[in-house]
DNA sequence: GCAACAGTTTCATAACCATCAAACACAAAT
DNA sequence: ATTTGTGTTTGATGGTTATGAAACTGTTGC
């Protein structure tokens, strides 16, 4: 999900992604642990997680089809990084959503 | 889940309810129903959305659950409120979650 | 080439969950 | 008291998904 989140929000297919990838906790944890540092080793998520590399491979799949991280390739190594103009999109987007309108 | 979200962020466990209850397409729909007026009754949702009273009643629960709006009734009716102090609060401790901390 | 390592994909499985229908509980009105 | 209306609970069902194992792809080094 490459998206422009410049001037206009979310797009909502992007943020029922965001929303659903932030879900579950597994996730979340990865997700934290990535934003821990400038960037994150897949093998290191490897070590630190008790799953299977299958898996990680799979919640990191999910990570950037959301947008909320961006995958860098070196050799034979994967790199992730946080993109938190994604994040901050995505909790801009949340609370116009439920920004009372009508009625005051 | 009745938690005081003074001054700490939202306790781990709400923040893994809230998530779960954004997750569903239907139900932040129902949330930005709820929210677009100062308080939503539930025959209103009824009449809205096209899914059984029992899958709203379903819904209503998570949401309640999640600390996310809350619940008043008034004879036969039941009335519900957005909570934007506990949607607040799990948007920052989200931010917060991914505020990198070592390595700059 | 071959072996070792890093990730991905596929397949199967179990758990979870959104949904409906129907039965239920409760309130209001006749 | 009986009916009607509003919401909840229960049971069943189909779809989604987190997970591991194993096969596969690609890279590094011998």
């Amino acid at each position: 999900m490459k998206s422009e989140i410049g001037t206009l929000g979310l797009p909502p297919k992007q943020f029922d992604l965001v929303a659903k990838a932030l879900a579950d906790p597994r996730r979340m944890a990865l997700l934290e642990s990535i934003g821990s540092e400038r960037e994150y080793s897949c093998q290191k998520l490897c070590v630190e997680f008790p799953v299977s590399k299958g898996t990680i491979s799979h919640h990191m799949k999910e990570l950037v089809r959301a947008g909320l991280i961006e995958q860098r390739r070196e050799g034979q190594y994967r790199f992730y990084e946080v993109r938190r103009e994604v994040l901050a999109a995505y909790t801009a987007e949340l609370m116009r959503r439920v920004a009372r309108v009508s009625g005051q």
